[in-house]
DNA sequence: TCCACCCACAGACGGCGAAG
DNA sequence: CTTCGCCGTCTGTGGGTGGA
């Protein structure tokens, strides 16, 4: 049976990382969704979800490919780039831990509504628009859904039973604004895009800017795991904070530092080594050697998870400054969800 | 326990143009 | 022609979550 995969041109462009967010007329912003990058295939009779790995998630969304199927009909074929959320009941985007759920299951849970926000528009009918300016493709992905779905919660309201699945990604001539909410309402970042970019479908491109809005704090070193592979002294840091009188264990951190950086990690804590787990209550780590917790290291991560655990954790350096007794949880995670 | 999904970073690798 | 450095890409390491 020959496997349907998608054409290449179809590809997700992605964004390389800035530090900086670009300014100037030549760029609009949108909010970094939190959820998984899907690009759509649609036709009248169904509608294909593909992750950047290629795999095909129709199955799993099927409230989503309904929706797309319901506007192909009328409007006719289309692809479109977007990503796929969680939202609530009432509308407002969930966290991306929301949407994991979803990702396995065959058929869909009642628990957790998904919505596809569409932000680029690759092909409609027999014409493909991938060699198009950012600005063209944009005009044509707001003619595709005008009078469906909106970024507002008005319209996702005025929406509902016709195309709720589906939603018009909100986009910004001017940054100062979308970057005010994003910091007030806790968003990963803002994506910056070159409006007069064509689209580079499977490449990372300079066209599309990925701005993160990250944390970064203090942790005592309490523990390390084994290296595997190539690696060498030790795989991952593990760390904590202190909460009253216990150390509270907040997660792992295995990328960031080079090999000289982990040589000299590892003959700071060699003397440090003990028998028990100074975290409590004790994480469960598998092969995991224990230290007297007095190393602190400043570590840069993404979001504090429900689970209290530190999500996408880099190293950034060793802070010879700070007494381990001294780092506790600077802020706390405020961050829960934002509205749409 | 494994896997799929989301990631980041280091190091290796390959293409390219300039320097030797 | 070979070597060097730069740049982008690829691979392999690491992270968290939740379902099968």
């Amino acid at each position: 049976m020959a496997r349907v995969t998608l054409p290449s041109a179809f590809r997700p462009m992605l964004a390389t990382a800035g530090t900086e967010l670009p300014r100037g007329t030549g760029w609009t912003y949108e909010p970094k969704w939190d959820g998984m990058r899907i690009i759509a295939t649609v036709d009248k009779r169904r509608a294909r979800l593909w992750t950047r790995n290629g795999n095909e998630k129709s199955a799993q969304f099927p409230e989503v490919a309904d929706a797309l199927v319901t506007i192909a009909a009328e409007r006719g074929p289309v692809v479109l780039d977007g990503e796929l959320i969680a939202v609530d009941s009432g509308g407002a985007a969930l966290r991306f831990g929301a949407l994991q759920g979803r990702i396995h299951a065959t058929r869909g849970v009642p628990e957790g509504r998904a919505v596809f926000v569409a932000f680029d528009c690759l092909a409609v009918g027999d014409e493909t628009l991938v060699r198009e300016p950012w600005m063209e493709r944009r005009a044509a992905l707001e003619e595709y859904l005008d009078g469906l779905a909106g970024g507002s919660a008005a319209a996702a309201r005025g929406n509902k039973g016709r195309a709720a699945g589906v939603r018009l990604g909100e986009t910004s001539r001017t940054a100062g604004r979308l970057l005010q909410r994003a910091r007030a309402q806790g968003w990963e970042g803002l994506i910056a895009k070159d409006i007069d970019a064509p689209y580079h479908g499977g490449a990372r491109s300079n066209a599309w800017v990925k701005h993160k809005l990250e944390a970064r704090q203090e942790f005592v070193v309490g523990g390390f795991t084994a290296p595997e592979g190539g690696r060498t002294h030790l795989g991952a840091l593990l760390v904590g904070y202190h909460d009253g009188g216990a150390l509270r264990f907040a997660g792992a951190v295995g990328t960031g530092f080079d090999r000289a950086t982990l040589a000299d990690l590892a003959r700071r804590l060699a003397p440090l080594n003990r028998r028990t787990s100074p975290f409590e209550p004790k994480p469960a780590v598998r092969g995991a050697t224990w230290v007297t917790p007095s190393l602190v290291v400043e570590v840069r991560y993404n979001e504090m998870t429900d689970a209290g655990k530190l999500r996408q954790p880099v190293f950034i350096g060793l802070r010879d400054d700070k007494r381990a007794a001294e780092v506790t949880l600077e802020t706390q995670p405020a961050r829960r969800r934002r509205s749409a």
